[in-house]
RNA sequence: CGCGGGGUGGAGCAGCCCGGUAGCUCGUCAGGCUCAUAACCUGAAGGUCACAGGUUCAAAUCCUGUCCCCGCAC
């Protein structure tokens, strides 16, 4: 199929790797353009771009679809379809509507839950025990178009935001494949979202990531996972050097009592306003992600610590 | 040139300000003890202290440059 894609970090990136592998023709990729992210501020190229260069893919960036100028060159492309995974941008009617079989979107929920920008850690911050990875039809409301095809993913007790995101992408490449086939073929079947049970997974904000140890620990635990590797639940441990600030990475929760934020044994159990959370996999700014062993070889938090 | 932290035996850290015999908690190996809720005791091996220059009688420690990793901001 003459595709056109349009995608921007790793998410999205798996998913084009997988329709390049499949031989289809990629017309043009779209990608959000450089920022200065990182440190430095460097001006780096998405993840879908630095692929799609290294590829000899012609690449555009346009800071708005919405562009008549852009719109113009997009319907001019001659596409059979587009495919959309975590672009980064509304895009107008007249660009969705312009390949001849529509355009498709790879999205991280069984919509109509979690309809938005972050499907994935809303879903684990929730505590939710199933999700999946599904491809829509796209239309012009946020996430509501009938949903194509569908792949069901468990969310263990042990399960992170980042480990579902890596599985879903993964299957998520895998379901956008086989569905444009189907498209391909006529045999693709579209079913309409139901109308009960929407949610929409607001975007994480860098303020929520903090833990507040008197809340239950069941939510402590569910946050640290949700946040999970980013941007990281995190609380202030005092050290011989000042405050550090800490990120918890993975924990898992435990029924013990004990005054919200205080240490309760020496291998990182603590406190919270209902039953505690032992943390597993931690990580001290300044220092790579660590098992809870290795970060109490260098870090002292005994039973009895206060954290903040 | 956005702000900041860090690169020390296999792992995690201290030492650096106030230059002078490389330390701690583990792991590994050998032996002992035995069953004490991640066991304990004894001994051993293992490091050009990221890299390159400089200062000095002497540099992990001071100065200059380079590479790499991480947190924040974005």
């Amino acid at each position: 199929m003459r595709l056109a894609f349009l995608g921007t970090p790793d998410f999205a990136l798996t998913a084009l790797r997988r329709l390049v592998e499949a031989g289809h023709d990629i017309a043009c990729v779209y990608s959000q353009p450089p920022a200065p992210r990182g440190r430095g501020h460097e001006l780096k190229p998405s993840p879908v771009h630095a692929y799609a260069l290294e590829q000899g893919l012609t690449v555009r960036t346009p800071a708005s679809m919405r562009d008549p100028d852009e719109i113009a060159a997009f319907q001019s492309l001659g596409l059979d379809a587009a495919a959309v995974v975590a672009f980064g941008q509304i895009l107008p009617a007249a660009v969705l509507e312009a390949p001849r079989l529509g355009s498709f979107n790879v999205h991280g929920s069984l919509l109509p839950r979690w309809r938005g920008a972050a499907p994935i850690q809303r879903a684990v911050m929730a505590g939710d025990l199933v999700t999946g990875v599904e491809v829509m039809r796209m239309t012009e409301g946020l996430d509501e178009g009938p949903v194509l095809a569908s792949t069901t993913l468990r969310i263990g007790p042990l399960d992170t935001a980042g480990a579902m995101h890596d599985r879903m992408a993964e299957a998520g490449a895998a379901l956008l494949a086989t569905t444009l086939e189907a498209v391909a073929r006529g045999e693709a079947v579209e079913t309409p979202q139901v109308e009960e049970g929407v949610t929409y997974a607001k975007k994480i904000r860098p303020k929520e990531a903090r833990i507040d140890w008197s809340k239950p620990g069941v939510e402590v635990d569910r946050k640290i996972r949700g946040l999970s590797p980013f941007p990281g639940a995190w609380f202030m441990l005092e050290t011989e050097k000042g405050p550090v600030r800490v990120k918890a990475l993975l924990s898992v929760f435990e029924d013990a009592d004990g005054t919200p934020g205080e240490v309760l044994d020496d291998r990182l159990l603590v406190a919270s306003g209902a039953g505690a959370v032992r943390l597993l996999r931690v990580q001290r700014e300044g220092r790579g992600p660590q098992q809870a062993q290795e970060f109490l070889r260098g870090v002292k938090a005994p039973a009895g610590t206060k954290l903040g």
